[in-house]
RNA sequence: GCCCGGGUGGUGGAAUGGUUUACACGCAGCACUUAAAAUGCUGUGAGCUUUGCUCAUGUGGGUUCGACUCCCACCCCGGGCACCA
C-alpha cells in the first residue's frame, strides 16, 4: 500500500489542468457566466502570507464547484505592483522597483500555483506594465474630458515620512496609511478626482448590492449625508458691513431662537474680507495662524479644550428673533464642511455648550425633553439618574423635544418646527433647504515614482494640456534618483521633461506627479474580461458579457478605499454610457484574518508568521486549502494551529487509504443508510458552499468518511461521489483518487452530483419525549407518524410512564418529526 | 461618546425556537512496540447520594409547553467612526 505523498503528486496534477486549459473562461460562452474575483494581491517582498490563501482557496472553492455545476467561470488573478514599498526598497538598496517588483511577481506567481487554484492565468494583469497603465491613463483623461478630473489648489494632507499628498480616505484620523505618520496640513495644487459628484449614486448603489452590512455602513458614514437648512445672518449695519452676511448650515434650524452666536472657521473669508472692520484684527490674524500650523490630528482633538477669538466690532442678526449676536472664529468649526461657518446653540449642542462655558455666553433653551413631565411628577427617575435627567442638569439637550421660547413656535414639536421654521424664513429668502456630505473628492497626485504619470503636459503658451489618446503611454522614465525630496522623482529626469506641446509644438513641461496606487485597482476587474486589448481598455461586448463581478472576496480593510473608488470609476463609465451597469460588485464577501498561534497579528518584528512553503512542503497544498477552509467561520479572525493542520492532514490522508477499501470495482450501492448518508453529505456540502459555510461542509465530510471506514466494503459509486464533492476544496488529491479508480479525464469537468431529497430525509426518527419542556426520554418512530401514535408510543414507555404516574397531563405539544411535549 | 460584530467544554467551533456541545484539536486509558514516535480503539461539559438526577451557552429579568436562539437592562471582548453643526 503506497503512502499519502502530496507534494509527489500535487505538481502533475497542476501542469496536467495547465496543459488542459481546464480552467479557462470562454468569452461569449453558452453556458451562464459567473465572474468570481480575488482582491488582487500587492507583490510584497515579504511573499505570500497565510491569510491570502484562505480568500484564495474560498473562491477557488466556490468556483470549482460553480465549473461542475455548468458555469462558465471567469476566475483571475493579478497584481496591483505599483506602491511605495518597492520604492522606499530603492530608496534603501539602489535596486530599481521594476526589478524588485517583477521578482515580487515572480515568487507570488510561483506560490500561488503551489496551491492549485483554478485561475485563468492567461488573463494575468499586472499594473506596473505600460500596457495596463496606458489605460490607466486613459482612465484619468477619460475623467478629464467629463469634467471629473481637476487641479486645484486645497488644504491637503501631507505625510512627512512618505514626502507625498494623500487622499482623505489614506488620511483617516489625521495618520498616514501607510506608515501611520501624522499628516500636516498644506496648501499645494493637486489633480482631484470629483467623485463628490457621485455621492447620491455612491449611497443609493448601497441598497442594491449585496455586502457585509458594516461595509455598507461604513460606506454610508464615510460620505456622511445630512439634510439641513443653510442660513443667511446678516450682519449688524455698520459702516461697511452693508450686504455681508455669514451663511450657516444647520441640520437642527427648530434650535435657531437659542442661537447666541456665530462660529466661523480660521479659513473663513469673513476674516480677510472685514479686516478694517474687526478692531481685534491682530489678535484674530494670530489665532488664525496659530490654527493653521497644527496638525488635522491636534485640530480634531475633540478631548481638547476648545478655543477661539470674538471677532470684536462686528455682529450679526439672528434671522428668527432679530437680537444681536457676536461672531467667534474657532478651529473647533471645519472649513471643509457645509459653509465653514455655524450658527451656535449652546443648550443643544454640547460642542457650543463647551465653547459657551468657557466664554461665558449666554445659554437659553429652547428645546423642552419629551420626558420633562414625567420628570417633573416623578422624582423617582430622577433619583434614579435616567440618562435625560442628566442631560438636563447638564443643561444641554441635544435631542428632540417640544419648542419653547420660541415666539410662535412655542410647543410645536421639533421635527415639525424645522419644516415650519424653514418654510416662514425661507419666505423671507433667508433659509434654504441643503443637502451636505462629508465626502471630499479624492486627491490622486502623488509625489513619488512608483506609480502611473499622471498625463498631461503644462505649455507656456497653451496652458494645462492633456496628452493624446494616440501618444499613450507616457512611459515612466528608467534614469531617475529616488530619493524624496518632497518634489517628484520623476522632475529630475530630463529624458521624462522634454516633451513638445501637443497643441503648438514648442517646449513644454510634464506634469511630474503619478497617481495613487488605488486608480490603478479601480478598474482590473473590468481588464480581466480583455487583458490583451491594445485598442481599449476593455470591449464592450466583453465588458457586458462578463460583468458585473457576481462574487468578490477580500479583506475588509478596503470599505472606504478601493471598494469605495471602484464603484465611482463604474459610476462615471455608467454616466458617460460606456457601460450598461453602475455598480461593480453585486456581492461581496470580507475574509477573517489568519492570526499567529497565540491569537495576535503575525508580524516579521515578532517572529510568529506561518509562510504558506513550509506548510506546503510539510503537508501539501490540499492540507493548507482544507486546514484554512475547516478552522473556524470564513468570515472571522480566527488564531493558527500547527494541531489542526496536522488533524486536517491526517483526514486527508485517511480519505487516501480508502481505495483499498473497493473490494469489487463493479459494485454499486447497496448500503441503504450509506447511500443516505451519501445524499446528506452532497446536499450538506452543496449548501454549504453556496452560504460560504466552508467549515461545516468539510465536518459533513468527515461525518461521511468515518462511517466509509467502518465498512468493510465500499460501492465504487460511493466513493467516486465522494471524490467528486471532495474536489473543490482537496483538488490534487480528488483527481489522484479519480484517476486510480480508473477514470479518464478530469474531477473538474465532472458534473457536480445530484442528491435525491427523499433519501436526505430519514424514514425513523428519533422523537423527543419531554416533560415540561424537558428532555425525559427518546423513542424512535416512523416518518410522519401522528400525534396519537407517537403520544401512544411515549406513555407506553417505561421511563416516560414512570414520570407521568399519578399526574394528569394538562396540555400536549407535538411537533411534527421532533417531538412531543407533556405538559403536567 | 456613537455605530457594527461577538461572548457556548481545556481549545477552534456546531446548533437560529425543540436531546446544548456536531466535526476537529487536546487530554486520559488501552492495543501494537524492547521503547518511543506513528497508527488504531475507547472515553472525555461540570457536579452529585451515579440503572439515575441536578446544573451549565457573559450577568440579571421577561415572553413561551419549551430559549444559545426572541424581547428588555447591564457587563466584558473585538472592529469601525469620531468637533461633519
Amino acid at each position: 500500500m503506497s503512502e499519502y505523498q502530496p507534494q509527489e503528486t500535487e505538481k502533475k496534477w497542476q501542469d496536467f489542468w495547465q496543459k488542459n486549459g481546464l480552467f479557462k473562461a470562454v468569452d461569449f460562452g453558452a453556458k451562464p457566466k459567473f465572474y468570481c474575483l480575488d482582491m488582487f494581491p500587492y507583490p510584497s517582498g515579504a511573499g505570500l502570507h497565510v491569510g491570502h490563501p484562505k480568500g484564495y482557496t474560498a473562491t477557488d472553492v466556490i468556483c470549482r464547484y460553480k465549473r461542475m455545476k455548468g458555469f462558465n467561470v471567469l476566475h483571475p488573478m493579478g497584481w496591483d505592483a505599483f506602491g511605495l514599498p518597492a520604492e522606499n526598497y530603492a530608496i534603501k538598496t539602489k535596486i530599481h522597483p521594476d526589478k524588485s517588483t517583477h521578482q515580487n511577481i515572480e515568487r507570488f506567481r510561483e506560490q500561488i500555483k503551489s496551491l492549485g487554484f483554478s485561475y485563468d492565468w492567461q488573463r494575468e494583469v499586472d499594473t506596473s506594465s505600460p500596457q495596463y497603465y496606458k489605460w490607466t491613463q486613459w482612465f484619468f483623461l477619460f475623467l478629464y474630458k467629463n469634467g471629473l478630473a481637476y487641479k486645484a489648489k486645497a488644504p491637503v494632507n501631507w505625510c512627512p515620512k512618505c514626502q507625498t499628498v494623500l487622499a482623505n480616505e489614506q488620511a483617516q484620523g489625521g495618520k498616514c496609511d501607510r506608515c501611520s505618520s501624522e499628516v500636516a496640513q498644506k496648501e499645494l495644487e493637486q489633480w482631484f478626482f470629483k467623485i463628490t459628484d457621485f455621492c447620491e449614486e455612491l449611497l443609493d448603489g448601497l441598497d442594491k448590492i449585496d455586502w457585509p452590512e458594516p461595509i455598507k455602513a461604513m460606506q454610508k458614514n464615510w460620505i456622511g449625508r445630512s439634510e439641513g437648512y443653510e442660513i443667511a445672518f446678516a450682519l449688524k449695519p455698520g459702516s461697511g458691513s452693508q450686504g455681508f452676511g455669514v451663511k450657516v448650515f444647520t441640520t437642527r434650524i427648530d434650535t435657531i431662537f437659542g442661537c447666541t452666536y456665530l462660529v466661523v472657521a480660521p479659513e473663513h473669508k469673513i476674516v480677510s474680507e472685514l479686516e478694517s472692520q474687526i478692531s481685534n484684527i491682530k489678535q484674530v490674524e494670530d489665532y488664525v495662524e496659530a490654527a493653521r500650523k497644527k496638525t488635522e490630528l491636534e485640530r480634531q482633538a475633540q478631548t481638547k479644550e476648545k478655543t477661539g477669538v470674538r471677532l470684536e466690532g462686528i455682529t450679526a442678526i439672528n434671522p428668527a428673533n432679530g437680537k444681536e449676536i457676536p461672531i467667534f472664529v474657532a478651529d473647533y468649526v471645519l472649513a471643509g464642511y457645509g459653509t465653514g461657518a455655524i450658527m451656535a446653540v449652546p443648550a443643544h449642542d454640547l460642542r457650543d455648550f463647551e465653547f459657551a462655558k468657557k466664554y461665558g455666553l449666554p445659554c437659553p433653551k429652547v428645546i423642552l425633553p419629551p420626558e420633562l413631565d414625567s420628570v417633573l411628577t416623578n422624582p423617582m427617575d430622577a433619583a434614579m439618574g435616567k440618562k435625560d435627567v442628566v442631560r438636563l442638569e447638564a443643561e444641554c439637550w441635544e435631542g428632540e423635544g417640544f419648542l419653547a421660547n420660541s415666539e410662535r413656535f412655542d410647543g410645536m414639536k421639533s421635527e415639525d418646527a424645522r419644516e415650519e421654521i424653514g418654510q416662514w424664513l425661507g419666505q423671507k429668502g433667508l433659509a434654504e433647504k441643503q443637502v451636505n456630505y462629508k465626502l471630499r473628492d479624492w486627491l490622486v497626485s502623488r509625489q513619488r515614482y512608483w506609480g502611473a504619470p499622471i498625463p498631461v503636459i503644462y505649455c507656456d503658451k497653451c496652458g494645462q494640456v492633456p496628452v493624446p489618446e494616440s501618444d499613450l503611454p507616457v512611459l515612466l522614465p528608467d534614469d531617475v534618483d529616488f530619493m524624496p525630496s518632497g518634489e517628484s522623482p520623476l522632475a529630475k529626469s530630463k529624458k521624462f521633461q522634454d516633451v513638445k506641446c501637443p497643441v503648438c509644438g514648442t517646449l513644454a513641461r510634464r506634469e511630474n506627479d503619478t497617481m495613487d496606487t488605488f486608480v490603478c485597482s479601480s478598474w482590473y476587474f473590468f481588464r480581466y474580461t480583455d487583458p490583451m486589448n491594445k485598442k481599449e481598455f476593455a470591449q464592450r461586448k466583453l465588458i457586458d458579457y462578463w460583468c458585473p463581478v457576481d462574487w468578490y472576496v477580500g479583506g475588509a480593510e478596503h470599505a472606504v478605499l478601493h471598494l469605495l473608488y471602484a464603484r465611482f470609476f463604474t459610476k462615471a463609465l455608467f454616466r458617460a454610457g460606456l457601460i450598461g451597469f453602475d455598480e461593480p460588485f453585486m456581492k461581496l464577501r470580507n475574509v477573517g484574518l489568519v492570526l499567529a498561534e497565540g491569537g495576535e497579528k503575525m508580524s516579521k518584528s515578532k517572529g510568529n508568521v506561518i509562510n504558506p512553503d513550509d506548510v506546503v512542503k510539510e503537508y501539501g497544498a490540499d492540507t493548507l486549502r482544507c486546514y484554512e477552509m475547516f478552522m473556524g467561520p470564513f468570515e472571522q479572525a480566527i488564531a493558527w494551529d500547527t494541531k489542526g493542520v496536522k488533524g486536517v492532514h491526517k483526514f486527508l490522508r485517511r480519505i487516501y487509504e480508502l481505495k483499498t477499501k473497493v473490494k469489487d470495482k463493479k459494485s454499486k450501492m447497496e448500503n441503504r443508510e450509506m447511500e443516505k448518508l451519501l445524499h446528506k453529505t452532497v446536499k450538506k456540502v452543496s449548501e454549504d458552499i453556496e452560504q460560504m459555510k466552508f467549515n461545516t461542509a468539510i465536518s459533513s465530510l468527515m461525518i461521511l468518511l468515518n462511517a466509509m471506514e467502518k465498512e468493510e466494503d465500499i460501492a465504487l459509486n460511493v466513493l467516486e461521489k465522494f471524490f467528486l464533492i471532495l474536489s473543490p476544496f482537496a483538488p490534487h488529491l480528488a483527481e489522484e483518487l479519480w484517476s486510480e479508480l480508473g477514470n479518464k479525464g478530469s474531477v473538474c469537468s465532472q458534473d457536480w452530483p445530484q442528491y435525491d431529497e427523499n433519501l436526505v430525509e430519514d424514514e425513523k426518527i428519533n422523537f423527543v419525549v419531554q416533560i415540561n419542556g424537558k428532555a425525559r426520554g427518546m423513542i424512535e418512530a416512523p416518518r410522519n407518524s401522528e400525534e396519537k401514535e407517537i403520544s401512544e408510543m411515549a406513555q407506553n414507555n417505561v421511563k416516560i410512564s414512570g414520570w407521568l404516574s399519578g399526574r394528569e397531563i394538562k396540555k400536549v405539544i407535538f411537533v411534527k418529526n421532533k417531538l412531543i411535549n407533556f405538559v403536567i
